[in-house]
DNA sequence: GCCAACGTTGGC
DNA sequence: GCCAACGTTGGC
């Protein structure tokens, strides 16, 4: 079992599409960046993840599960292009910004803040276990 | 809207 | 295979 992190702008994809998606999930399509897809290759079905609003919002939303591997994504031709599909878990009861992220030493090492750009971030038990805490999911969803 | 960071492209 | 130019991402 292992914890991502997927990101994206409301604009373009919300938490609250994701979650309109319900537990069929949707493609992760559109990710155009090798480490990005190379993450997406190592995920395991019952993997979980947390949905990070880029650009508006800045914060960690909700919590997401793999439901199926990496396959080809359709939204191009290019056969590089592959992704998995999520579904929306839960909401988060309480959205940890990027700006809570920054002020806690212990994710100073957090993708998020050393591969700002990646959209497509692997995190450490650790920082699964001390993000869901601050964002008042106690247990930590596995 | 700006701009820094950084990934990708393409000429050599 | 290097590296400059370019395009995109994403925080501010």
């Amino acid at each position: 079992m292992a914890f991502w992190l997927f990101k994206s702008e409301p604009d373009a994809w919300s938490w609250n599409k994701q979650k309109e998606a319900g537990a069929k999930g949707t493609e992760w399509t559109g990710v155009r960046n090798y480490l990005a897809r190379n993450n997406m290759r190592a995920m395991q079905i019952g993997d979980k993840g947390f949905f990070y609003h880029s650009n508006e919002g800045l914060e960690v939303v909700g919590i997401v599960e793999v439901c199926a591997l990496v396959h080809h994504d359709s939204t191009t031709d290019d056969p590089r292009w592959e992704c998995v599909d999520i579904r929306a878990v839960r909401d988060v009861p309480k959205p940890v910004t990027l700006k809570d992220v920054k002020a806690n030493p212990k994710l100073e090492k957090m993708a998020l803040v050393t591969s700002m750009r990646l959209s497509v971030q692997p995190v450490t038990p650790e920082e699964w276990e001390e993000v869901c805490r601050m964002a008042g999911l106690v247990p930590a969803p596995q």
